[in-house]
DNA sequence: CATGAATGAGTATTCATTCAT
DNA sequence: CATGAATGAATACTCATTCAT
C-alpha cells in the first residue's frame, strides 16, 4: 500500500453529477464481471478500467482506490436491501407479525431473483471486502430494521423488547440468502427458500421472544 | 527468471514430519498473533517469519505462500470444530433431539470459550480468505455431521431425512457463533449464547421439519 | 500472489510506436555500457534503468525481462549484419565471386570498425544468452544470405548449389570475426583481419565447392 | 551472488582421492543430464544434487559453486581434446602437412562421433559459460597445439612462423565442430563433417601461409 | 564422511498513483 | 474533462550456502 507522503487534500476534480454518472456505473459493472472470473485481489485497476473502457486515470475521478470501489459496491446494495425493509413496513399499513415478516422477507426474496448472479458477488465481496467495522454497521443497521419492523406488529406485545429477537431472527435470515446466493450456478430454488426462511424465522421469533421474557 | 515453467514439480525441501514441526505451529501463532494486530493485508511474509523466530525462507518450507497460511489456519481449526460436533455424537450415548444438540452446541462453544480472541480471528480470516469453494465444501461438511446428529436421536421419526432441516440449523448457529465472536472484545456472553442458540435451533428444526413433511 | 494463471495475456501498456522509442533506445544503450563494466548476471534491472535514467517500472514497459532486453540487443545488432550483407549484393551490381565476398567482408568490417567495443559485447552477449534455438536459426539466416551472394556472383557456376560452401566460408568468416572482437582492448588490426578473412574465406569456397563436385 | 563476509580459507573438506569419486562423477553426470533438458540458468544445485542421488551439502564437497561445476565440465573437455591434439602428433611419426592435419581432424571427429550429445552440451556450456578469460586462453592452448603440428610438418618451411595460419585454420576447424554438434538431433554426418574440415582446412592454410609470406 | 534443515541476502516484478498533455 | 506514459515503493520469492547432527 503506497504510503501517501503528506496527507495533503488530494486535489483530484470530481466529476459533476451530470451524465458522466456513466463512467461510474460502467467500473462498477466492470469490477463486478471481473470478479465473475477472478478472485478479488487479482482484479487489478487497470483492468476494470479497460473492461469498463474509460482511461485509467478516470477511475481515479469516480473511485479513490479499489478497495473504495469494492466498499461502493457492497454499500450500494447493503443500502437497497435496507431500504426495501424500511419500505416494507411504511407500505403494508396494519400487519401482524406472520404478515410482517413474510412480506418483508417476500420483498428481499424479489430482489434477489432479479439478479441472482450480481447478489452472488455481492455476499462474496461483502464476505471478503467489507471491513469489520462495516460488517458489524451494517449487521446492526439490519437489525435495527428488523426490530422496527417486530416492533409495529399489531401482535407483538406493547413493551417486549424485541432487538434480541430481531438479531437472531436476522442472522438466520441473512444467513439463508447469503448462503443461498454464494452457492450459484444454479441459482436458489426461490420458492423453497423462501418458505424455509419464513417458516423458520417466525419459529425462532417465537422461541426466543417467549424465553427472553420468561 | 523467475518464471518457472510448470512442468517440474518445484523442488522445494518440504520438513520431514519429525519434530520439526514446531517451525509449522510457531508460523501460525505468529500470523494469528499479528492478524490480531493488524488487517491481513498487511502482514508481510517477513513480519511473520520474524515473529515467528524462523528465518524467511524457512516460511516457504511450511508454507506456500501467505495465502496458503491464511488457508491452513482457517482449515486447522474449521476440522477441530467439525471433528468435536462428531464426538459428541459418539460420546454421548442415547440422546433426544434436545439433548443432543445441547449437547452439541455445549461442545463447540466450550471451544470458542477457551480462545474466543482466537477463534474471532478465524472467523474473519475465514470470511475473507477461504475461497468459495472451500467455503461450500466445508459447509456441506458441517451440514453432514449435523443431519447424523440428528438423525442419530431417539425421537427423530425412522424415515425423516434431516438434510434440510440440519442446513438450516446450521445456518443460525454458525451465523450466531460467527457473528458474537467476529464483534471482538468485549467478547461474547457465552451464557446468553448458548442459551438464544439451542433454543432458536431447535425451534427451527421443529418448525421446518414439520413443514417440510407436509 | 506473484503467481499468474495462465490465461490472460496480461495487460501491460506497451507504449505506442511514437517517439517514446527514446527510452526502448535508452535502455539498450544504458545494458551495452553496463555490460562494458561487469559481467551480464551481475546487472541488474534497477542498475539499467537508472543508468538509462527512467524509471524501473518503464523498463518493464518495454521489456520483459533482463532476458528479453539481451535477446533484443542480440537481434538487432544480428539484424544489421544481415541487411548489410543483402544489401552489399543489390549495390554493387554485376560481381564476379572474389570482388563480390571482399566487398561483403569489407562492408561488415566497415560495420564492426564504427564501433569494435560495442560489436565485443555483442558477440559476447550472443554466446552467452542467445539461446540454441535462436543462435541456429540466425545461422541459418546468414549462411542462406551467403549462398544467395555467392550464387549470384559472374563466376560461378549456374546450375552449382552454394550452400554448403556457403556454410562452410560463413563458418570461417564468423568465427574469425567474433573472435577477434571478442579479445576486446586492444581492437583488432582491421586491416590484417579482412586481409585474412578474404584470402581464407576464398580458398575455402574454391576447395569445397570443388570437392563437392566431385 | 550472496557475497562471502571474509576472506578467510573456506575450510570445506575436500574428500580423499578414494573411491569417493563417485560422486564427483555422479555430479557432473547429472549436470550434464539436466542441462540437456533446461537452460544453465535453471538448473538448481538442489536438482543437481538430487539427480546425482547425493546430499545437498556433498555437493559443496567436490565444487565450490555451480559455476565451478560448469568450468569443470567444460575443462575437462577441453583438456581431452588438447591432449588428443598432442598426442597425436607424438603417435604418427613423420608426417607431411596434409597427413598430419587429416590424422589430427580424424581423432578428434572420433571423439566426438564417441558421444556426440554429450559434446554438443559441452559446446553450450562452453558458449555459455565459459568466461572471455577462460576462452581466450583456451583459444590460445588450441592455437599453440596446431601451430606445433603445422611447424612439426616435413614439408613446411623450417623458418616460416605457423602461428597465424594456425590460429586462422583452428577458427574454422572448431567453428565448424561445434557448429555441427551444437545442431543437436540427428547428429551430424561425421563422414561429411571429415571430409569438408579436412579440405577447408588445408586449403586455408595454404591460401593464408602463402600470403602472409608474401 | 554425508546430510539436509535452516538461513537471509539479493532481485525481479507488480501495480497503485500521478500529472503533463 | 479524459487519458495513459511514467514512476518507484513495497513485497514476494529463490536459491546458494552453512553447519549441527
Amino acid at each position: 500500500m503506497p504510503k501517501r507522503a503528506g496527507n495533503a487534500p488530494k486535489p483530484r476534480r470530481k466529476p459533476v453529477q451530470s451524465r458522466a454518472q456513466e463512467s461510474s456505473r460502467a467500473i462498477q459493472e466492470a469490477f463486478v464481471r471481473l470478479l465473475d472470473e477472478k478472485p478479488y485481489g487479482q482484479v487489478t485497476i487497470r483492468e476494470i478500467a479497460m473492461v469498463a473502457g474509460v482511461g485509467l486515470g478516470t477511475f481515479y475521478d469516480y473511485f479513490d482506490s479499489r478497495e473504495a470501489l469494492a466498499r461502493a459496491c457492497v454499500h450500494l446494495r447493503t443500502k437497497a436491501l435496507l431500504q426495501a425493509l424500511a419500505s416494507t413496513q411504511s407500505t403494508i399499513g396494519a400487519y401482524d407479525l406472520a404478515a410482517g415478516i413474510a412480506a418483508a422477507i417476500d420483498r428481499q426474496i424479489a430482489i434477489f431473483e432479479a439478479a441472482p448472479r450480481e447478489w452472488g458477488q455481492h455476499f462474496l465481496l461483502e464476505r471478503q471486502k467489507s471491513d469489520l467495522k462495516y460488517y458489524l454497521s451494517a449487521y446492526e443497521a439490519f437489525v435495527e430494521a428488523w426490530r422496527a419492523l417486530i416492533e409495529g406488529a399489531s401482535d407483538w406485545p406493547q413493551d417486549q423488547p424485541a432487538a434480541e429477537s430481531a438479531r437472531i431472527m436476522f442472522t438466520l435470515i441473512y444467513g439463508m440468502f447469503a448462503h443461498s446466493l454464494l452457492r450459484g450456478r444454479p441459482g436458489p430454488d426461490f420458492g423453497a427458500l423462501r418458505r424455509d426462511v419464513t417458516r423458520a424465522a417466525l419459529a425462532c421469533l417465537m422461541a426466543v421472544g417467549t424465553g427472553t421474557a420468561r
